[in-house]
RNA sequence: GGGCUUGUAGCUCAGGUGGUUAGAGCGCUACACUGAUAAUGUAGAGGUCCGUGGUUCGAGUCCACGCAGGCCCA
């Protein structure tokens, strides 16, 4: 039994490791030993977000579900029972909308052109399009979840489970039907949704007529507010006027233009020169001769908004009165929406018109104005054809008439639509539209003080091409608001991460919650399972498939009807069909709406165990909620994120997770989008059939912390798996040559830490300190910070350092303790990392594991996965010892940078170096890997140069924190003066003292030695280098002994390197000639024959003077032919 | 328009609670090593820390106002 040892590139092993252990974990089962080995009784609750399987699997997904990965597979290493269903988003809009594409059919033609039971089915076929794969993307990159059991959310037990949870909502009369403003057609019919109204070409270049009306306020004479509009027809259903708090307003004193009556009008400052134009003159610029004809006018008053703020005016056009709460209407309100840039500062509020007015109508109870039909339902000014009612008509007719305002046609009730949906000819000369008509009367009463054309973009209809209205359209709500308090609460317990998401995006999304609209007017999706009677006064929400089956039975019953009790699809058209009975006994039919597919998903807790008709214990018994951790992308955060923490802190008044990551999006490698028109997509087959998995978990999760957006590059991604795997493999390479031919199988007891060498300490020091760090970072959801350490480690420590240093021991010398400890050490630090790096990179170090393990048999595991996390031991943990190795490192640095700059290659040698003692410790130090320093810059002494030796030159500065903490942070400018001017001898001298006065603004300051930071800094006529306070100098004299030692050491690199490029073999024998006519080279050669022997593996060294046409190698300054033949 | 977020070397990114010489990797240049070799090491060059103001003895770091990119929402 051997290691086994690879030959080829990182990218083939990294493809080799992949498809190795995937067949290895099916095969053995290890996914599911892996849960099932922990205990059921410590679960870690993980909840999958179900993807919609209706197109291909991108890059980004590759990064969620890596994420979603990385922590299930820590927790199970931390001994956690970690079940991963997964799950199906399998409703809404977006597979609609394909389905329509495919079909070359439009919403208008589901139950005319297609049957609605056709058209579900072909959504049905179309959301599990592209199921494969996913499923094989899922598993290729190793994300381990349990796909053959996965919830699905158009399986009639999830929609069942939605039911219910609708119903406790409608207990808890959080679920009730209400209005929103939304575009609507009145051409079409139709409302439209965010996505067709901003459509390209639907918003249209238009002019309409404006108007600024004059609001009078209640109890004056002549005081108006003026507020602009760019739709007179909305003024009728005016309820309230709102203004910026912190605008500045203005009261002016002037004439109207049109009736030329005294008035004092009320605007924002800001809008003076739009309000005022240039009929108007201020009245102190007034001079008869220039300004004929114009309006003088005069600023009495300037204030801020939030002091009109509850001022009462007079209805504008009183034609009906608010049925409701009349007290809080016909007054001004701030609201945050009113800005200059347009109008007059002040906004004209209509409730059943728009978005905003909506929102503060229902913020402070605003009435909106609605008028009774023929049933008694109050219903809009304006009715779905675009007309305004006829109660409102007629008025506009009479007034039409008393003003003689002259139209194209005689004008009756039913005839004044607000905008032109009965293709009037609007080039004849007197045809008016009911704006303009509005306009006039409002001109006549004196309540308009500027008309104009005003050009502005007004959306249009992309099917009709007719202006769009927005409409209140009848929708269910869930009342979120009403528990608004709770769930912001509920968030403050959940740990973001990043904490910004949840504190900001989050936190404020909630803050200004609004109620959840969850009505959609689509065909495939949960149905809302509320049935009403047609007057709207009796309902029923139905919260199983067996209370539908009771009421089925009693509609059946008392309607004499024949209607199956039980339904084998809980979609649309079936639950249209079914007619249930009122308590009255009146039929009732189903609200056509479905509700919003992100309910489904907000749903799954619960829905994927189809509770609480099966498996309640899961949830009442807290075993599979709340979720321990979720991650999806930052999109989610009003999307799924806010779905599931709504549905459970209304429902169960509870967290519906407690740790979550939001991952950022994935972009291309100069930052821009991926998109299909920019042809910049990264496919994720392609890229894990080149470079494998592992690389590509690790790229993603180390480049950058999820949350930020990632700049994806092939580039960086090549070179991560170069970085870490590279260098993982060479050092495990390294091991596994060597073990195998001195058969080291870790059989043997562990060399106890204090007779393993410094290095070994040391190396040993780093690991343990990489478990602890490692381990913090995974509990802290920050796996970035983990895979960095780790690389870190077994770049900088493991390979660089330990590996490098202690080469000889594993290659030289017999099998002893010390080769042993060295075995023992590099084996257990793999082994190690193997473990830490394992859920970042499950693939390739299942196979280190596992090409270690099964030789060794250290351990009784089939796989990394199913070991437990490695634990920390104090006892390794020697900060000493990583402190003297940093100063070794350091001082090795420095030399080399000192033979560099003096031209002095590393294996020349020389005769000694010399260091500042700055302290006994730091000699202490030092000494102890002084054999560390020689070997790596070949020098052959180490001495330290001592204060009395007047050989140092001394810097000294402030300690700055030190001082600040002393209060002494004013004074920082006079000490660092008056260190400044020391010379060496002051310092010296200050060493001794231990403490000095120093003079300042405010009388002498004693400063101790621990004030201040001193450093040697240079040593005169030495070549000599200084860095972090370490200062190192070499003796640069070359000796000819050195000299010629150095050639003898060129001489074997050159050898050395004519044996591999002839591929002779480790042990194959030599003999080698060489021409030196040169003293130095002949005598090198000479000296060191036994030298240059051994290190070459040559039986003969012959020496002559001269060897025609071979190639000569330069070697100092010489140029020495060289020739070798196996012997 | 609002909320959140990012801005540090050519590129990708680090830089607790403010501390005076701002770092790493890649790339580039040069050198070295050669029993890990489809590897490796060392050094060098490279900075308006997005801008402007402020607080402070001292600001990449704290505050304010901007600029530019991104996401979400209107």
């Amino acid at each position: 039994m051997k290691y086994n040892e690879y030959k080829q590139s990182v990218v083939e092993l990294g493809k080799q490791a992949s498809e190795q252990m995937l067949a290895y974990w099916k095969a053995n089962h290890i996914f599911q030993k892996s849960v099932e080995s922990r205990p059921a009784d410590r679960p870690f609750v993980f909840y999958e977000g179900p993807p919609s399987a209706n197109g291909s699997p991108g890059i980004h997904h590759v990064m969620a579900r890596t994420i979603k990965d990385v922590f299930c597979r820590y927790k199970t290493l931390k001994g956690f029972r970690v079940e991963r269903k997964g799950g199906w988003d399998t409703h809404g809009l977006p597979i609609e909308l394909q389905v329509e594409k495919e079909l070359g059919i439009t919403k208008e033609d589901i139950g005319k052109k297609i049957s609605i039971v056709e058209y579900n089915q072909k959504c049905r076929e179309a959301v599990m399009k592209y199921k494969a794969q996913w499923d094989e993307l899922t598993e290729r990159i190793g994300f381990w979840v349990d796909l053959d059991n996965p919830y699905i959310t158009f399986d009639n037990r999830y929609i069942e489970s939605c039911w219910w949870l609708l119903k406790q909502l409608y207990q808890k009369g959080l679920l009730y039907k209400g209005y929103t403003i939304q575009p609507y057609s009145p051409a079409a019919g139709t409302g439209l949704s965010s996505h067709e109204v901003n459509q390209p070409g639907c918003y249209q270049n238009v002019k309409d007529t404006s108007v600024i009306a004059q609001f009078k306020i209640k109890g004056t004479d002549n005081d108006y507010l003026l507020a602009w509009t760019t739709t007179p027809w909305t003024l009728p259903s005016n309820t309230a006027l709102a203004v910026g708090k912190d605008i500045t307003y203005l009261k002016v004193k002037t004439h109207n233009q049109y009736t030329k009556q005294p008035v004092n009008i009320i605007f924002a400052k800001d809008r003076m020169s739009y309000v005022l134009s240039s009929q108007y003159v201020n009245r102190n610029d007034f001079v008869e001769s220039k300004h004929a004809g114009k309006i003088p006018y005069v600023i009495v008053e300037e204030f801020k908004g939030e002091f009109l703020v509850g001022t009462e005016y007079e209805q504008l056009l009183p034609f009906v009165q608010p049925h409701e709460n009349q007290a809080n209407a016909f007054k001004v309100y701030a609201a945050d929406f009113v800005t200059t840039e347009d109008g007059s500062g002040i906004v004209h509020i209509s409730p059943t018109f728009g978005a905003d007015d909506a929102k503060l109508a229902k913020q402070y109870h605003i009435p909106a104005l609605l008028v009774a039909d023929e049933q008694g339902r109050y219903q809009p000014t304006v009715d779905k054809k675009g007309k305004f009612v006829s109660a409102i008509g007629a008025q506009l007719a009479a007034l039409t008439q008393q003003y003689g305002i002259k139209t194209h046609k005689a004008l009756g009730e039913d005839d004044f639509y607000v905008k032109n949906y009965t293709d009037e000819d609007e080039s004849h000369p007197d045809y008016k539209s009911t704006d303009v008509i509005i306009s006039i009367i409002l001109k006549e009463q004196n309540k308009a003080f500027k008309v104009e054309k005003y050009e502005h973009p007004y959306p249009h209809c992309w099917r009709t091409d007719k202006p769009l209205l927005y409409y209140p359209i009848e929708s269910w709500f869930v009342r979120t608001t009403a528990l608004k308090n709770r769930l912001v609460e509920l968030n403050k317990t959940i740990n973001w991460k990043p904490e910004s998401t949840g504190t900001g995006r989050f936190g404020n999304w909630l803050e200004n919650l609004v109620d959840w609209n969850l009505s959609r007017s689509r065909y495939w999706g949960t149905p809302l399972p509320i049935w009403r009677t047609e007057d709207g006064t009796e309902e029923i929400c139905i919260g199983s498939t067996e209370e539908l089956a009771n009421e089925i039975a009693k509609a059946n019953a008392q309607l004499g009807l024949q209607q199956p009790t039980t339904l084998t699809d809980l979609h649309r058209p079936y639950v249209d069909e079914i007619i249930l009975v009122s308590p009255s006994g009146k039929p009732m039919k189903r609200e056509p709406d479905l509700i919003d597919v992100w309910f489904d998903s907000g749903a799954m807790p619960y829905a994927q165990w189809h509770y609480p008709f099966e498996n309640a214990d899961l949830i009442d018994q807290r075993q599979t909620f709340p979720a321990d951790f979720i991650s999806e992308g930052v999109d989610q955060t009003r999307g799924w994120f806010f779905t599931l923490h709504v549905i459970a802190g209304l429902v169960f008044d509870s967290v519906a997770f407690k740790n979550v990551i939001s991952t950022g999006l994935v972009l291309d490698a100069n930052g821009n989008k991926m998109s299909k028109r920019l042809g910049n997509i990264i496919n994720p087959f392609e890229t894990v059939e080149k470079y494998g998995p592992d690389a590509i978990r690790w790229y993603m999760v180390a480049n950058a912390a999820p949350w930020e957006n990632l700049k994806f590059s092939l580039d960086g991604l090549a070179e991560m798996q170069r970085k870490f795997f590279g260098t993982l493999q060479s050092t495990y390479n390294f091991f596994a040559l060597y073990a195998n031919l001195d058969q080291f199988r870790y059989q043997e007891a562990d060399v106890p830490l204090e007779e393993r060498t410094e290095s070994d300490r040391w190396i040993l020091s780093r690991l343990n300190a990489l478990i602890k760090e490692t381990d913090e970072a995974y509990s802290d959801y920050d796996a970035t910070r983990a895979a960095r350490i780790i690389l870190n480690f077994v770049n900088d420590d493991l390979s660089n350092w330990y590996v490098r240093l202690n080469r000889k021991r594993f290659w030289k010398g017999e099998y002893n303790t010390d080769k042993l400890a060295a075995y023992q050490t590099l084996y257990t630090c793999l082994v190690t990392v193997a473990k830490l790096a394992s859920p970042i990179a499950p693939f390739y170090t299942d196979m280190l594991f596992r090409d270690l393990n099964t030789i060794t048999g250290k351990e009784n595991a089939e796989s990394v996965h199913l070991t437990t996390y490695p634990t920390c031991h104090p006892a390794a943990s020697n900060p000493v010892l990583e402190e003297k190795m940093h100063l070794a490192r350091a001082i090795c640095s420095l030399a080399h940078s000192i033979r560099k700059e003096k031209k002095l290659r590393v294996r020349l040698p020389l005769q000694k170096m010399m260091i500042p003692a700055l302290s006994e410790t730091f000699k202490n130090y030092v000494r102890q890997v002084s054999d560390l320093i020689m070997s790596e810059t070949n020098v052959k002494n180490i001495e330290f140069i001592e204060d009395t030796e007047g050989l140092v030159t001394k810097k000294i500065k402030p300690n700055f924190p030190v001082l600040a903490q002393k209060g002494m942070g004013k004074q920082i400018k006079a000490i660092q003066a008056h260190l400044g001017q020391m010379q060496t001898a002051d310092i010296i001298a200050f060493q001794k003292a231990g403490q000095m006065n120093v003079p300042t603004d405010s009388g002498n300051l004693l400063l101790t030695t621990d004030d201040v930071l001193i450093e040697a800094f240079d040593i005169p006529g030495w070549a000599s280098a200084t860095d972090g306070g370490i200062t190192v100098a070499l003796d640069i004299t070359v000796t000819p002994e050195l000299r010629k030692e150095g050639i003898a050491r060129d001489l074997v690199n050159r050898i050395q390197n004519l044996r591999k490029d002839q591929n002779l073999d480790v042990q194959d024998k030599i003999s080698i000639v060489i021409a030196a006519t040169q003293a130095p080279v002949a005598e090198a050669a000479k000296d060191f024959s036994d030298y240059i022997c051994s290190e070459t593996q040559a039986v003969e060294l012959a020496i002559c003077n001269d060897l025609n046409g071979t190639e000569a190698y330069e070697i100092d300054e010489f140029m020495v032919p060289i020739r070798i033949a196996k012997a």
